[in-house]
DNA sequence: TAGAACGTTCAGCATTGACTGAAACTTCTG
DNA sequence: CAGAAGTTTCAGTCAATGCTGAACGTTCTA
């Protein structure tokens, strides 16, 4: 691993670790990102990373569980293979537009602890119930019309060579 | 405080500490949210969260920083006085649509870390950094288009029970 | 100018939880 | 079946850090 792969993969377990997730997921989802080959061993991920198996088992099936990996053996291979394809992103979006919902069902539980307040009381939190319930509507309707952009026009953008895989009708 | 007040502020701790604040600092500003009178001093905040003058101190200053709660003063009272009005909501969003910006540019990095490798080797990244870009875009937007939405259809005094989130047209 | 009220700082404590490494378990090969 | 290769589990360690409480600094009152 190079000084710049290296330090990537760093900062994208600081980065995960401050959201909430592990170090050592944020280093293996990153280094999943951009590895070669893109499917991995366990012991390559971990020598990689200079972590203990038991390390990457844990944050295997943390990751695998979240959708932000996927998992894939071969016939007449013990080893399993851990890989972060483009499809694995929809996951990690939705598992962060899951915020707006949480934050929205928190609020609804704190308005209905304060419903006996006089109106103006409760102006605060119902604002805080209103535009997360908002954004929790609309965030999934933009990624969902990226997608949908993506697949009609594909290699719109810059560095255009292997994009022409649909991220709608994805494929196994 | 009562019961259910009490597991609002200790359930938004939970929530806040969860993506990286303090729990204090999720516990301060659901008390904030929920609190009568609006305003609010040191000394009552302590006193409602059982917690030391100290802890407050810090987390004032991380919630006022990043804007999620105000702090004011009136004439002649030395104390003082902390809120968090609707408008303070918008940084709390803002912050938080920050997450989108910050994975953008991580990707960037990323993507210059491995630039020498073959076009299929960075379609991983790649497709990390447009969804991203993309994101960070538009979301902003979306918010944008709640408040201009609610500024207009909602009239403030028209009574606390407006819940009408407007949020009306493009979803088919 | 005392004295009081309020806010801030910081060393120390306690808790949390991420990671290690070895042992147990499971599956494939000769 | 026996041995090897791979994976999972779990107790223990260690670093990170949130909070307390007391000391200090600062501003207003009598």
């Amino acid at each position: 691993m190079t000084d710049g792969e290296s330090r990537f993969v760093e900062e994208m377990g600081q980065m995960l670790a401050s959201y909430g997730m592990t170090p050592m997921a944020g280093r293996m989802w990153g280094w999943l990102l951009i590895c070669e080959p893109e499917e991995q061993t366990a012991a390559e991920i971990a020598d990689a990373l200079h972590a203990s198996r038991g390390a990457i088992s844990g944050t295997a099936r943390l990751l695998a569980t979240s959708g932000m990996i996927r998992r894939s053996t071969r016939r007449g291979d013990r080893r399993e293979y851990f890989s972060a394809p483009p499809e694995t992103l929809d996951s990690f979006l939705a598992n962060a537009g899951r915020m707006y919902s949480q934050f929205r069902a928190l609020s609804e539980r704190g308005l209905e602890a304060i419903a006996d307040r006089p109106p103006e009381s409760k102006r605060r939190i119902e604002e805080l119930r209103d535009v997360f319930a908002f954004v929790e509507r609309e965030v999934p309707a933009v990624i969902d019309r990226f997608l949908r952009e993506r697949a009609g026009a594909a290699g719109r953008e810059a560095g255009g060579a292997g994009k022409e895989a649909g991220a709608a009708g994805r494929k196994e």
